[in-house]
RNA sequence: GGCUCGGUAGCUCAGUGGUAGAGCAGGGGACUCAUAAGCCCUUGGUCGCAAGUUCGAAUCUUGCCCGAGUCACCA
């Protein structure tokens, strides 16, 4: 089986409703899934993360069951991806069993070979953060968090020999300094392992929601547990075949503060078990509240789906990959939201569409025409277009990706001043107004292709007003060559694609 | 507090040694197919502060100020 696109989204922990920074990820790798697939196989994991002692806690203060509870709380998730046009090819739980077998598989593995062993865990831990504590840390005997009592812990745990990786993790971090990015993350994880580092407990035994350890011993420490989401779900020790087309991934996305988790501890794990290391952990920015991080602690958390009705999930899309460079924070604020709206989508994008459909109607009764025979400006100044603007996607570089695009969108605006089809037509000039108008009509089936990954619903709008009928989502090679587009389709005239928002004066 | 990143036009950002850039917003103009959109032209910055290195610094060094992140909850 050929090698495919793997991307995976951190499995989100079921706790509390979804925000926007929760779409945010899964956008993104929905985005990176849906382009690599213009040119190949691609596999778009994401999914819940659904054991330890919080949940347990949460289900029992709601008079019910932990598996129960997450029950509940899985199909919001799922909207939330729904609501904002995601298609996931997997979502993996790890209360499934696919995923325990696959964790517990692990757990024998690792304890034949000797990474894993016995050891004895004592000390001050916190059951909110399920954290355990130095005493030299806790403040007036407290938890420095989050202030509530801890316990004394002590009790038999399981290790993990991370600390017999630190001298390969560090040789594979200078002989590969693109494997983390950004680079600030990456600079942070090499300090680290320059400072050493310890191993870790992978067991609990003061709670049972969890996997439990094989031959008994209490449960697998949720973080351990989780991590493992990437391989179980595509067939690590099961279908070893299917493993070997997807593994290791093309690319992990996570947020910053589970760096080392995913950049220190993952890979030593794929190490012990005779795996490789994801070819890129990337640590995208946080979306703000002036300039404050969002969350639900600081009561600035923004409700996807609010936001999704407002604007529209595509604009939302396209807004999160337009804004700010892949990687950095950017403040969120529904003035620039609605400003990206109207003036990228809806001035440029939206009446180049609205313009050229209706000069089509008013001109040619709505049915494409022959392009020029001797070959188009516009489709040879393009030919490049769909290469730079995949290799920039996949290169996580969605901003320059979309400012590619936007020239394909400016250069037909600019045409249809340049050539001024209201003239042509009062002069009869009809093979250079036939030419034109293909050229429109071709150059708007581009841009639905080149923009579908960022926003599948309003492009495929765009390919039904075109009445395009070829799948819009097909390879590019393929189908990007001026001139795809049969002249005698008829196009249809509908909606605006991007109506206006008008925000008030205290909207902001 | 340690570590990391950032501070360039009103806003979002590009620019790593050689006469300050883009998009948006603002101003002006010519058009009319269109979502008062599009096109053309244009105003606007002592590049956080100070010192240093250099023929020359937004770009290198040092110090400081400010902001953010991280340091086992959190995209």
């Amino acid at each position: 089986m050929k090698r495919a696109f793997y991307v995976t989204t951190p499995i989100y922990y079921i706790s509390g409703n979804p925000h926007i920074g929760h779409a945010y990820t899964t956008v993104v790798a929905d985005v990176l899934a849906r382009t690599a697939r213009t040119s190949g196989p691609a596999y778009f994991l994401t999914g819940t993360d659904e054991h330890g002692q919080k949940v347990a806690n949460a289900a029992t203060a709601a008079g019910t069951t932990p598996q129960a509870w997450c029950d509940e709380l899985v199909p919001r998730w799922q909207k939330l991806f729904a609501t904002y046009h995601v298609r996931y090819d997997d979502f993996i739980r790890t209360t499934e069993p696919r995923h325990e077998s696959v964790v517990q598989r692990v757990f024998e593995r690792l304890r034949d070979n000797g990474d894993v062993y016995l050891g004895k865990y004592e000390g001050w831990y916190c059951v909110n953060d399920e954290t355990f504590w130095l005493e030299a840390k806790l403040v007036d005997g407290k938890c420095p968090t989050c202030g509530r009592e801890v316990q004394w812990i002590s009790e038999d745990d399981w290790f993990f020999r991370l600390s017999n990786y630190r001298d390969r993790l560090l040789q594979y971090y200078r002989e590969h300094p693109e494997w983390v990015r950004p680079k600030s993350v990456y600079n942070e994880m090499v300090a680290l392992l320059e400072e050493g580092l310890e191993d870790f407990s992978i067991s609990r035994t003061n709670f049972d929601w969890g996997i439990p350890i094989p031959g008994g011993g209490g449960v697998i420490y949720v973080w351990f547990d989780a991590l493992l989401n990437y391989i179980s779900a595509i067939g690590w020790s099961s279908d070893p075949e299917r493993f070997a087309t997807y593994w290791p991934a093309s690319v992990q996305l996570i947020g910053k503060e589970i760096a080392r988790f995913h950049t220190l501890i993952w890979p030593a794990v794929l190490w012990a078990l005779g795996e490789q290391a994801p070819e890129l952990v990337f640590a995208h920015g946080w979306i703000t509240v002036d300039g404050q991080k969002m969350g639900k602690s600081l009561g600035n958390a923004v409700d996807p789906f609010a936001l999704a009705e407002r604007f529209g999930a595509d604009s939302l899309r396209y807004f999160l990959l337009r804004e700010a460079p892949f990687g950095s924070d950017f403040s969120y604020s529904e003035a620039k939201i609605a400003q990206r709206h109207n003036s990228d989508l809806g001035n440029d994008l939206g009446n180049l569409v609205r313009r050229s459909l209706s000069m089509l109607f008013k001109y040619r009764d709505g049915v494409v025409p022959p392009g020029d025979a001797t070959g188009s400006e516009v489709g040879a100044a393009m030919a490049t277009l769909p290469q730079r603007v995949r290799s920039l996607i996949l290169s996580l570089d969605f901003r320059g990706a979309l400012e590619a695009v936007w020239e394909l969108v400016v250069t037909l605006n600019r045409r249809i001043d340049d050539q001024k089809p209201w003239v042509l037509h009062r002069e009869e000039r009809d093979t250079e107004l036939d030419a034109l108008l293909y050229d429109l009509c071709e150059g708007i089936r581009w841009l639905a292709m080149l923009l579908h990954p960022v926003m599948p619903e309003r492009t495929a709008e765009m390919w039904r007003q075109l009445g395009a009928t070829a799948p819009i989502d097909a390879d590019w090679s393929e189908a990007l060559r001026w001139g795809g587009l049969a002249p005698g389709t008829r196009v249809v005239l509908g909606d605006a694609l991007f109506p206006r928002i008008e925000l008030d004066a205290a909207g902001s």
